[in-house]
RNA sequence: GGGGCGGUAGCUCAAUUGGUUAGAGUACCGGCCUGUCGAGCCGGAUGUUGCGGGUUCGAGUCCCGUCCGCCUCGCCA
């Protein structure tokens, strides 16, 4: 087999004269009639013009040449020579070109389902990509994702062997927990009847590495969510976990912003800016979000206490069930939304739990339209607490504390994109602090942990931990950029005691919590050092430099909406012998699914 | 579990109120063409309209069911 002497990327004008061979696949071909036929030879470094020229070709070459069509995969031996006509300024390889005079038809192509060229794949449908994804792979666009991917996994473990941490797997077989996502399951051969969990993340494994002494813990890995996908979530997920000892809130935090804001600088040429902090309430009642998107400028503001002095039923009714009112002055809204489009926020506002959304004008120093009748009573205070000028719209959230904020939150950026008030190409990040340590739910009737049951409480929180759960804040943080959450993390419990307390806060028996996490609650009765850190998600990195909301694009067999991977046909059948051999007896018979 | 959108040639799409033999571009096949580069020109082949049922003289089109894909609420400690 002939082998290549460089890539589809190298050769320029510099190489006149010497001869080359290259292998890759037929990009596109130009066949100009018996004497004359191009080829654009693609590999994963570029594309090089391959030229069979019956002057300079040997006659059978020729043939050869003349029969090659897209993706058949060849080697070519040949000499390099400038271009005759005009040079291809597109490429980077445009000012010479490979005479073939020797070439090798390792492969050829069948009948092609896409073909994976930038120019139109992108209209392709993503199930033929998906299911194709060998082909789709090959586009450059997809080959420069896999590339950024691989600088970010590679900027990481540099950044933090440089500053002592260790890389440390950690297993894929473990114990199911309850809390938390739903697990994967694995059948125990060995242990009939017993069962595997695949991991939600390698947390309870990275803290018993700062019992065993590790100091610091870095791992690149697989998360296992048995959860529904959306477009910028998938089952299977990548995160950069890591874990430190002896350290507070504030080392990591300094940690990972220098970490955060030189990846994005070196990998993505992106300047972050300063990462400020902000607690979870302010985020809350500010943004209506705890991943709040501070490119643009709307705020919230409660007014829960000027509304309650209105007669208007919604408001009355929230106020007096303990709810809250929140409003949204948005400047020069008057004008610019009409009743289509406050009608459409109000959907917006819907989904996400509010009755509606009720909206004001306020135009030549009067309230018109919406609600205005309504609040007229209270006209003078909101105009003095929203700041409110001519021509703006306001709008209310209206419900249960979390209700009002998020329903008004998501009704903001859906304003922010009518708008157009995000400005393009901008990052801009923060830190969220002080988030609760329960979040009361009400179907299960029990406090749930807000980030994770392993989270500390902060250390002035510690008293109240039992006696006021629900104003008890933890040490868990968030790094959200442009509005999405690209990591958390927090300072964890290194004391059995008050580990065992919060699990018995999320309504654990004892039985229960030393059965399913007695190990842990052992490891922090040996010497636990105290101990925190956070984990970073990979593919929202990769998907911020890139510019994209689809998180398949970054992974390079993702899944659909159903957990299947069409290329392998994932999920399949098992063998009858092996679920025997497993003691597992299928309730009713398999379906077939694919039945196409 | 709920809501929404979609499925027609290998691919991207079209097909009037239900009405003749379901079309176009591209890929593919054949022919022409010696400087192309999204090559060009001429010709050709290509369909279980996702699947199953129903209504109708007649269904790609209407109805029911189902499968697949996408978006989303719940869910994602």
């Amino acid at each position: 087999m002939l082998k290549r002497t460089c890539t589809c990327g190298d050769l320029r004008k510099q190489n006149t004269g010497e001869t080359g061979i290259l292998s890759g696949w037929v990009n596109t071909y130009r066949d100009q009639g018996k004497g004359l036929v191009f080829i654009d030879l693609r590999d994963r470094y570029g594309l090089t013009q391959v030229v069979f020229d019956a002057e300079d070709t040997p006659e059978n070459i020729m043939e050869l040449g003349a029969s090659l069509r897209r993706e058949d995969v060849v080697t070519v031996k040949g000499e390099i020579r400038l271009r005759d006509g005009k040079p291809n300024e597109k490429l980077a390889t445009g000012e010479i070109e490979l005479v073939a005079k020797e070439i090798e038809i390792i492969n050829r192509t069948a009948k092609l389902p896409i073909l994976p060229d930038d120019h139109d794949a992108d209209k392709i449908g993503e199930e033929h990509r998906l299911r194709y994804r060998y082909i789709d792979l090959r586009r450059p666009k997809m080959q420069k994702i896999l590339q950024i991917r691989h600088k970010i996994t590679q900027f990481t473990r540099n950044f933090f062997a440089d500053r002592e941490f260790l890389e440390i797997e950690t297993p894929l077989l473990i114990t199911p927990t309850p809390e938390g996502a739903r697990d994967f399951i694995v059948p125990s051969r060995h242990q009939t009847g017993q069962w595997y969990a695949l991991p939600q993340s390698p947390q309870i494994f990275k803290q018993i590495l700062m019992v065993a002494g590790c100091d610091k813990y870095l791992q690149i890995c697989k998360c296992l969510r048995d959860e529904d996908p959306r477009a910028d979530r998938q089952a299977e997920f990548t995160q950069i976990d890591l874990e430190m000892s002896f350290v507070d809130q504030d080392d990591i935090l300094e940690l990972m912003s220098t970490f955060a804001k030189n990846l994005y600088k070196e990998v993505g040429g992106i300047d972050l800016g300063d990462l400020p902090q902000i607690s979870w309430k302010d985020a809350m009642n500010q943004y209506g979000s705890d991943r709040p998107d501070i490119r643009f400028d709307l705020q919230l503001k409660d007014i829960t206490d000027i509304a309650s002095k209105t007669d208007f039923k919604v408001f009355k009714e929230a106020c007096d069930t303990g709810g809250n009112v929140k409003a949204m002055r948005v400047p020069g809204g008057a004008e610019k939304l009409s009743r289509k489009k406050t009608d459409a926020f109000a959907e917006v506002a819907k989904t996400y739990g509010a009755g509606g959304l009720p909206v004001v004008k306020y135009q030549g120093g009067e309230f018109l339209t919406g609600v205005a009748k309504f609040v007229e009573p209270i006209k003078d205070e909101l105009v003095e607490a929203l700041g409110l000028e001519d021509g703006d719209i306001v709008m209310f959230g209206v419900g249960s504390y979390r209700v009002s904020c998020i329903a008004l939150g998501e009704v903001r950026l859906a304003v922010a994109k009518e708008l157009a008030l995000i400005p393009e190409g901008l990052f801009r990040g923060l830190w969220v602090v002080d988030f609760p340590m329960f979040d009361w739910n009400e179907d299960a009737g029990r406090w749930v942990s807000e980030h994770h049951p392993f989270t500390a409480p902060l250390e002035t929180h510690i008293d109240i931990l039992e006696t006021d759960p629900g104003n008890c804040l933890s040490s868990g943080y968030d790094l959200v950029i442009n509005g999405a959450e690209v990591g958390g993390g927090s300072i964890r419990i290194h004391n059995p005691e008050v580990q065992a307390k919060v699990f018995g806060l999320l309504g654990l028996s004892a039985e229960e919590t030393e059965d399913k996490f007695g190990f842990l609650l052992n490891a922090l009765r040996f010497g636990a050092p105290p101990h925190g850190g956070v984990a970073f998600g990979l593919d929202r990195l990769v998907m911020m430099m890139i510019g994209t909301d689809n998180i398949r694009d970054v992974i390079a067999f993702p899944k659909t909406q159903t957990g299947a991977d069409l290329m392998c046909e994932a999920p399949g059948a098992a063998d009858p012998a092996q679920l025997h051999e497993l003691g597992i007896i299928m309730r009713e018979p398999a379906q077939t699914t694919n039945s196409e």
